[in-house]
DNA sequence: CTGAAAGCGCTTACAG
DNA sequence: CTGAAAGCGCTTACAG
């Protein structure tokens, strides 16, 4: 167990004041040239390492932001975004020597109180906010906090704080109008949580899309991402009189169920029915067939939202520096990409 | 932006000292019971919450713990036990109130130097050690930082710190008693990374019981639990001349891949093959046949192995009171149970 | 039981 | 360019 070396240690070994070590330590001016190096070297040698906590307290800034996420401890696993959203988070993060903060909560109350705690111990500088929706009381309330934040989706109208989004509208048109290519007429779509932004802009372009061709028909049902319910309302609509001939799914793990189902009813996929997913993950290749889905980048999403909220707060990160116009308030990501695999094929109808 | 409130507030308010404000709020002797309940409500009133740093500071402990994940951005997600895990571990936490600190790193040099870091920087009181392998160049390079851990796996001989882990080679016994059962007389397994401590123990649990009963064969054949592999190396298994009747997956993710590859290669679940997968997700009841597999509950394994760290740390969390005796050095968990489903069936060979 | 003071390890005006 | 000092917001011996 070595000791943890402190400025003291190296002032002491330069035979200079606390106050210069520090100087030099930051790249501060206030010390020549000469002994900037040395102590440098000195530090390097003891092996410093600057105390969080003293740092912390002494410029009012934690050197850290927070996440908090809120679902089950059963569910949110299986959703591979969150692990590639943080992913990509971390390696932003990193590069300017920030720490992540987690916390899974189980309702908006806990949230709130996460935030309010958080905020309140200087435990972080910034939060990210998920799963943003249509009518979202965190905003205002994180922002009456006066706690720099990062809305992890978007749009958001009279935003108070930055939001990085996808525009979800252009691939849920691709979408639509892919399958009306093939020749699909009935669709049904199994939606996310409909209180959600990102449901809502979904919704809309569906809508929009749907008046604009001659489908049969163009349902879509709202569910709560689960694999029980995708598998569930897949069981509904394929066995209605005139079933879809191809279903879209909000995210992966309902169309894998979704797909279950199908085999269930030893549906030939794609002849009898063609299978699309949103957010493609591994998962979207492990099954027969592959699935079609709408493509992105979580990773690079994370790292982009990480950087935004790095320069909100003013953090020195190299790419912060060099990205200081990502401070407005609204920063648009490279929307979905359509990637067709072997779940979707011409309607047989 | 609402200001935040010091104990210095508190005490102008009290009419009392800094001093005797801190010691009413941390419950120690030092005050009167009278002036305690008044420090208390007003500290109440002005929503008073402790600055991180500033305590930290003073006691020398971070109120935290962290954990470093070695995975690469694309594949970390794929993995629902991660997210279980850390699910489980904050519910812990969350009682104690402390923070998780999480980093995802890409290779083994730079899990230690996250290690150096957080302990010279102070901003953990300890960490979980997670995928541990057989000769493990983490586990003493932790104890010699004098870093509290928990190796969440195990168990591991001579450790310096504690391990919790589940007993792997009963389940391994039971899978293959259960497959001699049906019939099956031919047998593959498709193991997970070989330097893990759990895949070596699983590695000799198999070849025990297959020397006790009669099989035809039973190979073992060692990925790095990705999809591809999995999707991969039963591809190959299943184009063998003699091929094995059933499968059994080290993870659920490459279990999943190889049920899309008998899918594809036209094969009946379970009359033609059998398939068998660890860790039971969500993702092993998505499918079709759902997926035979080992079932173990690993938010609540999180939850223990934080319980641990957090006794080990002596941190006075009502639960880590409760259970002093966790910090004996080795936690067994309940071994997972075989969970039947639909992708088990009597071999026909 | 109570108050004044020192200290945790940094940063940062402020004099020399 | 350099040093001594105060301060961040807590905790904790140490006198009264």
């Amino acid at each position: 167990m070595t000791r943890r070396v402190t400025i003291a240690d190296i002032a002491a070994a330069a035979g200079v004041s606390k106050g210069a070590v520090s100087y030099a330590l930051n790249g501060r001016p206030g010390v020549s040239e000469t002994t900037r190096t040395k102590i440098l070297a000195i530090a390097a040698e003891m092996g410093f390492v600057p105390n969080r906590a003293a740092r912390s307290l002494s410029v009012s800034s934690a050197q850290a932001v927070g996440i908090a996420l809120r679902r089950s401890a059963r569910t949110i696993g299986i959703e591979p975004y969150f692990m590639e959203l943080i992913s990509g988070i971390e390696a932003t993060l990193s590069a300017g020597s920030f720490g992540l903060t987690l916390q899974i909560v189980g309702t908006v109350e806990e949230e709130l109180e996460v935030y309010r705690r958080w905020w309140a111990e200087r435990r972080v500088d910034g939060v990210f906010l998920c799963d943003v929706g249509t009518s979202d009381q965190r905003l205002d309330f994180i922002a009456d906090l006066g706690l720099p934040a990062v809305a992890v989706g978007g749009p958001i109208e009279g935003a108070r704080f930055p939001a990085v989004w996808h525009d979800d509208a252009e691939p849920s048109r691709d979408i639509l109008e892919y399958l009306y290519a093939l020749g699909h007429r009935r669709v049904a779509r199994i939606a996310g949580i409909p209180g959600l932004l990102h449901t809502a802009i979904r919704d809309k372009a569906y809508d929009d899309t749907a008046a604009d061709l001659a489908f049969e028909s163009v349902t879509t049902i709202h569910s709560d991402y689960t694999g029980e319910q995708g598998a569930q309302i897949t069981r509904r609509l394929l066995s209605s009189a005139k079933r879809p001939t191809a279903i879209v799914y909000d995210n992966d793990v309902m169309a894998v169920a979704g797909l279950g189902v199908a085999h269930e009813l030893g549906l030939e996929i794609p002849e009898q029915l063609s299978l699309v997913a949103w957010d493609d993950s591994q998962l979207c290749r492990l099954t027969h067939p592959a699935l079609t889905s709408l493509t992105r980048d979580i990773p690079a999403y994370g790292a982009k939202c990480a950087e935004v909220l790095m320069s909100l707060i003013g953090a020195a990160t190299e790419t912060a520096l060099q990205t200081t116009e990502t401070r407005t308030f609204s920063v648009q990501c490279k929307p979905a990409q359509l990637s067709p695999r072997g779940s979707t094929g011409p309607a047989q109808n």
